[in-house]
DNA sequence: TTATTTATGATAGTAATGCTATCATTTAAT
DNA sequence: ATTAAATGATAGCATTACTATCATAAATAA
């Protein structure tokens, strides 16, 4: 059996659901393409609609313009990887092996799962990694804020923090120390690519020493408290 | 007498010195305004152009483009910053203490210091929490760091990591602490002001929490080692 | 002092971006 | 078979992101 993965979206962030047809699948398909290639900046819909075979005009019936459909992919990778979580630390009992789970899932590279043939997992992990943040610095962040456009990612924030407070119920920044991770899980692995000085991982260039550094920073401030 | 703090600029950050001339200034000063307010995204030179009273081409003469000015004004931030921490912690002979100052401004809130008039401390800081990291998360990152664009932030990075150094010479990551700290500072202010319920300060959103959460994951981690 | 370089202002123009609108055609639902 | 919905094709328009030209003002050197 073929198990088909679905991500519920939240509705105001298209105009036309993109999963219900071949042409919205097309555009999440080339748009992670064509994000990953281009970088977010360079990226129009124009281009976009060429790699595609359509028009600009059938991109925006299904986003109102690229912001959206940013959000929308950010969206989409919170909320996979929050099933990603829950799935592969199911019936962990220990919250330490738990969180030490959550950490390498963080940090490690995505294999494409083949679970939905038109989001690639992979390219959208490094995507996330470079343009993930734009989605919400941005002045707009209060609007689409108010619209629940980070639910995915404030809900993965939330599970951290829970599986956080399992391990040290006492500690007293688990939300903070939630999000720290899953931004440097992400920055960390931006800077040994493209700015090595900037960490210790420069020469090795191995996504373990992140695990290795953020298992540190968590467990050393879990012990504590 | 009145100090004039100068911070040298990479030449290849600019077409013309803004620092050398009044309409460069007003570049400066209104730019950084303007930013602030409109957010970078919609920031253009022809709106900067209005603002002062000139026009695109003068700006064009300036800066390349507007992606420039912005990594300018992070080199000079990360400048500055560096500035005021040697100034700050001289003469503080414990690293404990004074990685502690680091910190310390590195969260807080940053008033105007007059010693340069075109350029608004404080609204700079604001911009930097914002705007910074748009600065490298660009499919450019590789060529802008090959001309040393990144250099006054790899200097902070790493005058931060000695201090971490000084305080645990055993400390294995004194660079991805010292990088971790320095976007946690932001990243924890922008959360706290803007989606708050990813962080533990939602309600009392003072930055003295921040500065009390970036200490506890700063000094257990480096007790223990 | 005049001569000359240099910075600015004013104006134009062009290709690309970020949309919106219209209408014909294909495809799907009733 | 009729109607509704989705797509394709084309047009158009305001803004953005530049580049170029020429005149003038200000600074500087001869």
């Amino acid at each position: 059996m073929k198990l088909h993965l679905q991500i519920k979206m939240n509705e105001a962030l298209f105009l036309r659901n993109p999963e219900g047809s071949e042409l919205g699948k097309n555009i999440l398909k080339h748009s992670i393409q064509l994000i990953f290639k281009a970088g977010f900046e360079a990226f129009t819909f124009k281009k976009l609609a060429e790699d595609i075979g359509t028009t600009e005009a059938g991109i925006y019936r299904y986003f109102e313009n690229k912001h959206k459909l940013l959000v929308y992919l950010t969206a989409w990778y919170w909320g996979w990887l929050e099933f990603q979580i829950s799935f592969q630390t199911n019936n962990i009992k220990d919250p330490t092996v738990k969180l030490k789970r959550v950490i390498k899932l963080l940090a490690s590279a995505v294999e494409d799962d083949e679970q939905t043939s038109y989001i690639n997992e992979s390219l959208l992990h490094q995507i996330i990694i470079t343009e993930g943040t734009k989605a919400y610095l941005t002045k707009q962040v209060g609007e689409d804020n108010k619209q629940q456009f980070f639910k995915p990612y404030k809900d993965l924030c939330a599970v951290i923090g829970k599986i956080i407070l399992e391990c040290s119920p006492k500690y007293k920044y688990p939300k903070s120390l939630a999000s720290t991770i899953i931004e440097m899980a992400h920055f960390q692995t931006f800077f040994m690519n493209n700015l090595p000085s900037l960490t210790d991982f420069g020469k090795i260039k191995k996504e373990a020493e992140i695990i290795a550094f953020l298992n540190d920073i968590v467990f050393t401030s879990l012990k504590k408290s």
